[in-house]
DNA sequence: AATAGTAATGCAAATGTTTTCATAAAACCT
DNA sequence: AGGTTTTATGAAAACATTTGCATTACTATT
């Protein structure tokens, strides 16, 4: 059984009570091989009889891995991130590391707070949510040599090594469907694009497809809404009482999607009899709701697990090399598109 | 501006940079009172001239606090926690404190292997969710002294100083609003309870309403269903298609709440016209869907703040009782819950 | 002007580990 | 048996910082 209050019971009282030195003692936790069965039977019983716990500070100060990652995205506090943060922390985890989490609600000067903060920490590496970061903080990464990664996004040309989807294409994508399905009446609904690069890839993916089939943007049909259902719902409800309509409503994501849906279905609109919708990302829900939300699916946990073991690799020297993976999208039909003769035309 | 590749910028780096003492360096971080103006100044210079961070992992080895608190969450991935974690982060941000969060899927082992983790960090105290845990785990605490807390639930005589609900009223709060109505025959959809005390508790606070009015628990009318919308919705589809089905169902959270509904809506029946449906927390997207969840109010924002503010108080010293805050709950009526005569009798 | 008290700084020891190097013991080879 | 390699262990230096104690310089008090 455990001890009572013990007095100190590091390395050295471990020692003491297996009767070898303390070098002994560390190698049977670091290197198994280079102690004897015996001993290291020994070892491990005066550890379990003391309730000896290593300490990591102690390690990480001889330069050895502090067997942690930090961890910053915007908010923590959204399906969209909550899934990937799941993944990746225990895809990590797999690897022996632990996460170190910090958020900064959007706020790029947060973020280069948030990464000294880790720095002090020491933490092993550092990744980040999007490609899009402050330059000091990129400076900061250099000049620490600190590894770090972008996590959700992915670019062709990205600076940092990045696992991710391409939103661009996401965008494209979404506009795509709609257009197959006769659509010409296109309204866009996003989050503020600024700092946020998903956002802004993913509408002038859209974009850019819309006015490539000639169909010209018209401003009274662009909408921005926050990452937030109750305002995207709020900003549907304005939108849809107007006299001239769209047909069809594209959305930044699911969550924006889902209030848009909400707000249609409280101003006496049917999804998708009298407005198709089409949102980003396939959250948790999505496929559940009643009609099944039809979008474009980003794959958060594979996203999560592929940028954990790659990230771990890198770290601890498994490989080395800027990796750039490029998650697959998928356009998932369900119920809240549908083809335009029913309404329009 | 900053250095090339610096070579190694430790604190005599910096001490020798601003032609001072180590010892100077650091009290002039750690008490700033006790340097002066002056080579304060010189020293903030060499500070930002080498780009010098200080060493967390040191500091923590001369008993320093490390200003890292670990939580401990079933999963990340729930909108119950996402929101819970958000604002206990930014609670204990403000106190210059950063998250090392680690998730254990329900399964006490490994919330126990979480701990050992964590502290091997030497975090400065660990959260847990809810107040059942593994023997093993609250010896392990008491054994390394290391504070705790209990986040989520609430108890009178909480071994854990605890901020949170207390779920057996949560459940008998939502059971009262449905008597209120006049609804005699209510389902019951749940979680398991097994190493879930929030969802037992809340279950038993429904249970002994309904038997205190002299409702009997029929077996037919008790389900399981996971912290999962698809299969709390393919729940609610098997049980609603049977002859003999309930005028209101009581669910464990809004999660299953929400499948139920959807399921109710795909076997064609109307909410609230055809069946009654309650929640429990209120978790984000509730208010908006449509018709709106009624359920009851967790304010979990509040919860993080609270035990964010009190726990870094109780870490730092700055005080030292045993607390236990309650968290006053809410029946917020939105449109899933109606009086029953409209339907049965 | 002498003394006491205070403020600012430096020196050196201490913190809990890992690791290099050295040594001792055992195993292998002829 | 004698020498050589291999295996297992220990001693001590190193890591980056904090802190108790000592020292110096300055201000206040009589």
């Amino acid at each position: 059984m455990s001890d009572k209050i013990s007095e100190k019971v590091d390395i050295v009282a471990v020692a003491k009570a297996a009767r070898v030195s303390p070098s002994t003692v560390s190698r049977s936790f670091n290197h198994p091989g280079l102690v004897s069965p015996t001993t290291r039977k020994r070892i491990t019983r005066a550890v379990e009889k003391l309730g000896y716990i290593r300490n990591r500070a102690a390690q990480s100060m001889h330069g050895r891995r502090n067997a942690t990652i930090g961890l910053i995205v915007p908010t923590i506090d959204h399906a969209i991130f909550a899934e990937v943060i799941q993944s990746f922390s225990d895809s990590i985890d797999r690897a022996g590391f632990t996460l170190l989490i910090a958020s900064h609600s959007y706020d790029l000067d947060r973020e280069y707070a948030m990464m000294r903060k880790l720095m002090e920490h020491r933490v092993d590496g550092i990744a980040l949510v999007g490609l899009e970061h402050a330059d000091a903080s990129l400076r900061l990464l250099e000049q620490q040599g600190t590894p770090a990664m972008a996590l959700w996004n992915y670019a062709p040309d990205s600076l940092l090594p990045c696992v991710g989807a391409d939103n661009h294409e996401a965008g494209r994508i979404a506009a795509d469907h709609l257009l197959e399905l006769g659509h010409r009446d296109i309204g866009l609904v996003f989050p503020r694009p600024e700092g946020n690069d998903r956002a802004s890839a993913r509408l002038w993916g859209a974009r850019d497809r819309l006015l490539a089939v000639g169909i010209p943007l018209i401003a009274d049909w662009q909408w921005e809404a926050p990452y937030n259902i109750a305002q995207a719902k709020q900003v549907a409800q304005d939108l849809l009482r107007r006299a001239h309509r769209p047909t069809a409503l594209l959305c930044g994501n699911d969550v924006i999607a889902q209030g848009v849906i909400y707000g249609a279905q409280s101003c006496g609109l049917r999804v998708p009899e009298d407005i198709s919708v089409i949102g980003i990302g396939d959250f948790k829900g999505s496929s559940e709701m009643e009609p099944g939300l039809t979008t474009i699916r980003i794959p958060a946990r594979t996203i999560g697990e592929i940028a954990g073991e790659r990230f771990t690799d890198l770290i601890t020297g498994a490989s080395d090399d800027h990796f750039r993976v490029r998650c697959p999208l998928e356009c998932i039909l369900r119920g809240t598109s549908r083809a335009v003769h029913a309404v329009g035309a």
